[in-house]
RNA sequence: GGAGAGGUAGCGAAGUGGCUAAACGCGGCUGACUGUAAAUCAGCUCCCUACGGGUUCGGCAGUUCGAAUCUGCCCCUCUCCA
């Protein structure tokens, strides 16, 4: 087993009245406070933005993916660039996703086996296969800072049977992919499945931590289930997760949720929905949920969102972010996605704020309260 | 003045006797979006007191059981020639 050099996570305080904790994870020198949000570059980039701008939001560390790198340009590309961080030109920490979430998304196109995932290529058609232990040696040459266990991403719902299986083959894919692990300037995350069974999930976490990883992450959320069922989801997982490392919940960006996660004990959070929501016009802001593209912001001279510090909220008013999206110019995305990045990267600030003087829960009720957003949480 | 071509819903453009309130595109309006196949996708877009009804395809008058589609006259636009 190899020993990481620089990777660790310092519980910094622990939030008196419920599970929220602050903390510190040192990725290599560089330093994240938890909680945290980290925005998604699927493919090497937060869709418009540069990294400049994602330092500017505030964001300490960012997604990118295997599947998505791996067909393009290829992990031998990037491995040649000197490393994802080169390849892009952002020097923060980068976590990847294993490929495990596009056996969910792209379920037309893949076949399951104990081996691995036979994909048809979603740009070509071409036939791909990726075994976990494929995941993992395009992971190490990405360079990434974070690299994910290849696991299977469940429908919801599934039966208890199949969720069994599946989530007994992660294991087993997650085992197989950590002895072949090396990197030491990367860290490793067990993924827990089991769907919304407590049984399963505790398991999953429970043989999980036995096989030691740098971090754990709650996989098989928001995918179609309530509310309750995703909170009862981390509950059962985080109940048997070791609480000298990070846990990071994949995929999960709505307001109630990450507020929700936060309070159960999650320290990590990602989620596509800020930046795919502002690339189609819709806001997270203090008044709650605006569609720019509505017409009663043609002549509507104010700032997006009057209480927020980016760059779009400072600069441009909802008439001019109007036009911008009524003519498809690439700059009223941009400024969008700023803004709801920043939205939530202001979030979880105030969270670790309100964590470190052990009023999270009055925190969250403030939060709920005060913004107007349904119960999608956004 | 002469010779052609054409006038269809906000715009462009199909349709050339019944299956047409009228394809399709754009524009407009409203939604959706949670480890990114997503600058994407879905619905609506003549009027109304709306599981029904009322008016449409430059205008008027005809032919016909039935017309945006056929006939006549009129109005308008574009191209070429003088």
């Amino acid at each position: 087993m190899i020993k990481l050099k620089n990777f660790n996570y310092t519980l910094l305080h622990q939030d008196k009245n419920s599970k929220a904790r602050l903390g510190k994870l040192n990725v290599f020198g560089k330093e994240v406070i938890t909680p945290v949000f980290m925005p998604v570059g699927t493919k090497a980039t937060v869709k418009f933005l540069s990294p400049e701008d994602i330092k500017k939001i505030g964001a300490s560390i960012i997604l990118s993916n295997t599947y998505h790198l791996w067909l393009r340009p290829g992990n031998e590309i990037v491995a040649k660039a000197g490393g994802l961080h080169k390849f892009m030109n952002y020097d923060g920490p980068i976590l990847t996703d294993s490929g495990g979430f596009q056996v969910f998304s792209l379920a037309d196109f893949r076949k399951i086996s104990e081996e691995g995932v036979t994909f048809k290529s979603h740009l070509d058609g071409t036939k791909l296969f990726m075994r976990p232990e494929d995941s993992i040696k395009i992971q190490m040459d990405l360079g990434s800072d974070i690299a994910m266990s290849f696991d299977e991403c469940i429908p919801y719902p599934a039966t208890y049977d199949y969720t069994k299986k599946s989530m007994e083959r992660t294991l087993r894919w997650a085992k197989r992919g950590k002895d072949m692990h090396t990197r030491e300037d990367q860290a490793l995350f067990g993924i827990v499945q089991g769907g919304d069974f407590e049984k399963l999930r505790k398991y999953c976490a429970k043989e999980l931590t036995k096989m030691d990883f740098d971090g754990y992450s709650i996989g098989g959320t928001s995918v179609g289930e309530d509310k309750a069922t995703m909170y009862r989801m981390i509950d059962y997982s985080i109940a048997e997760l070791p609480s000298d490392k990070p846990r990071y919940l994949m995929g999960v960006g709505a307001i109630n949720d990450i507020l929700n996660g936060i309070e159960r004990g999650v320290d990590m959070f990602d989620c596509v929905l800020p930046t795919r929501i502002a690339r189609h016009g819709t806001l997270m802001t203090s008044e709650g949920r605006i569609n720019i593209k509505r017409q009663i912001y043609k002549d509507d001279f104010r700032p997006l969102d009057s209480e927020c510090d980016c760059e779009c909220c400072k600069n441009y008013t909802r008439a001019y972010l109007n036009h911008l999206f009524r003519n498809n110019e690439g700059l009223g995305m941009r400024l969008l996605s700023i803004h709801n990045l920043r939205f939530l990267v202001r979030l979880v600030e105030g969270a670790r704020e309100a964590i470190k003087e052990d009023r999270f829960l009055e925190y969250k009720e403030y939060i709920l309260n005060k913004y107007h957003f349904d119960e999608r949480g956004f």
